[in-house]
DNA sequence: ATAGGGACATACTAATTGGTTTGTCAATAG
DNA sequence: CTATTGACAAACCAATTAGTATGTCCCTAT
């Protein structure tokens, strides 16, 4: 039998290693903004090194897209298309997703605002990597977002003459404009009255 | 007679200069966030050299907040606090203020966005200073906008049951969150679109 | 006439930071 | 058994950048 698993094995487990990097940067970007994440700090809190950051990824910028299209794709992923694809009532899982936002387990929401939108305001106009990769999630959740209307519509909780597409697109501006102010003010309290507002008009789209 | 305006006259006109700075501060924040602003950037648009920046601004913070104080709360209330403060017709004007959005002289709202939510996004969760500035306008801004709603209230244009506070909040919000929605997607036909949901939700409040 | 200070210019510094180079070690292929 | 390569570590580099120290010029008060 070989020694397997013995006294604190180097972990050599690339996946592994990868992904820590790539949450470390998130978690780096969320707070400080791509311009203000620093490399040096990802690696003091993964305890890694530059070989192992530039082994995995080529430069900054790569990174950062690399959070965008795993980490922050997988998350609105989670919080927005799995609830709404399926759900039978997808008016009531659209207003459900809303509602709950102000209270999320982290309470980073209202500190930090949204990882997407705050990623797609700063970087949009600089890099046109960043903003058609950032733009892809936005186009993936407005067309579920869309799809969800549209269902809502076939089971008459909405009105006939509502334009879905534009109409998510406004539920989604809307949600991103709402969290923006709550953070500004560092608020949730603001977040519940904004996200009321954006409740009250989706009821509005009723018979 | 003395010699004056003789032949390229040095200007020392300390008001002018300050001012310079302020603008060209403010076109590379607009452009490049806080963080991204460059101060030898600034110096290269306007001409002067360190010594002028400093003489005028301890430090770079110092010269963002003169910025936000400035710049940016002339701005708005240019282009919110004065068409809304003693319009007639308060309902009209706020619709004509948001329609009017997409065809800004310079059409760079597509492109950069509003420069005070880019900058409430990027610092108020770093840098306390920044976020009080900028809550302080967006305060302002939220008070003109709820007096508009409560006079239409008066004159009968929106319903009784109306809390004009939350609904100013909400117009606030969703107004920078089409701006942001239509700068990642770089369209100004998004910024049309979905500033017609935010009409659609102001013309829901009427009677 | 002159001393002082406001309004800058010029040159320099120190620290940060993205990126590179070289080295090490273990697993695997041949 | 050995050569190679993947997965990192450690040390180093070059450029950027906010901030400083010093110097100059002109206007104004005395």
């Amino acid at each position: 039998m070989e020694s397997t698993d013995n006294v604190t094995r180097i972990e050599r487990n690339p996946d592994v290693t990868r992904q820590r990097i790539l949450e470390a940067a998130f978690l780096e970007i969320y707070r400080n903004g791509f311009q203000g994440m620093r490399l040096d700090e990802v690696l003091a809190t993964t305890g890694l090194t530059k070989g192992a950051l530039y082994h995995h990824f080529p430069n900054k910028r790569a990174l950062g897209y690399a959070v965008v299209d795993e980490i922050i794709l997988s998350t609105v992923e989670g919080m927005w298309l799995r609830p709404l694809k399926n759900a039978a009532d997808p008016l009531q899982a659209l207003v459900s997703a809303i509602e709950q936002l102000p209270d999320l387990k982290p309470p980073e929401i209202i500190q930090y605002g949204c990882p997407l939108n705050n990623l797609a305001q700063e970087m949009s106009p600089l890099d046109e990597g960043f903003r058609k990769r950032l733009d892809y999630i936005f186009r993936v959740w407005h067309d579920v977002t869309e799809e969800a209307l549209e269902r809502a519509k076939q089971q008459g909780r909405i009105r006939n003459d509502v334009d879905c597409d534009a109409t998510a697109t406004f539920v989604q501006a809307a949600l991103e404009g709402c969290i923006g102010i709550a953070k500004n003010a560092q608020s949730k309290e603001r977040l519940r009255i904004c996200n009321h507002g954006l409740i009250d008009y989706i009821h509005s789209l009723s018979v």
